[in-house]
DNA sequence: TCAATATATGAACATATACTCATATAGGAG
DNA sequence: CTCCTATATGAGTATATGTTCATATATTGA
């Protein structure tokens, strides 16, 4: 690691280097970061906390969150993709709820951090 | 809670208002929101993967993540602000290092999430 | 005092994002 | 078949975001 005009004295080059070659790749910290992105609206973060206590229709979403039909499809539209949501058709009416367990989790570390100012 | 025109069965008005009321408020969740923000870009999560190995300068830190010190300075400003990492100075040089625990428990979970697929 | 170094910061810019509007699709009732 | 309802989807738009460039600030050493 060529630590080309740089005087810290904190950290060897070689340490930099082995700290360099240990770091995930690129792929799997954008997947990670997409994945954080969805957590970081809060229309987004309102469906889930609605999804987390009630399977809800798209109607009754929109009501709850208080946003057009068409916002709310279009983020669960992207909930769905990243599997934080599943949907049930029944005729014409959708069904959404929450697909995975990781979600509470999620918010519980988050409270925690947020709680500590 | 006024379900207008929504025929939807799966849920009645009363439960529909029980589970808005309890939402947390807007302001919460917009913090939460604002939180979660923090993870969802690669830059970021890199800077804070490098932190969680060792204190860092900027300039190493540039190095490392491979851009230009006034990104990862910017960058560093947004993760202070919010508690996420704290800094020493030391003549010129500013040590920056991870100011929070919570960053490697939602970490975690994370990657549990991701590697369902 | 002057030059060099490390970092911070403001302005500008390109891209990403979230929303709205309009419209498409598809099922059920009449 | 036709209308109505529930949802999905594409285009357009305003704002947010991340980066770069230029420059300011501050400390050290000559």
């Amino acid at each position: 690691m060529k630590k080309q005009n740089c005087l810290c004295k904190n950290i060897s080059p070689e340490e930099m280097e082995d700290i360099k070659t240990h770091i995930p790749e690129d792929k799997t910290i954008q997947v990670m970061a997409d994945f954080f992105k969805l957590f970081g609206d809060g229309t987004r973060l309102k469906i889930l906390y609605y999804l987390s206590r009630h399977e809800l229709c798209v109607a009754d979403l929109a009501l709850l969150v208080n946003m057009q039909q068409s916002a709310i499809s279009h983020q669960l539209m992207l909930l769905r993709l990243h599997r934080l949501v599943k949907y049930r058709k029944e005729s014409t009416t959708t069904y959404y709820s929450l697909d995975d367990e990781h979600i509470n989790s999620i918010f519980k570390v988050a409270l925690e951090h947020l709680q500590e100012q």
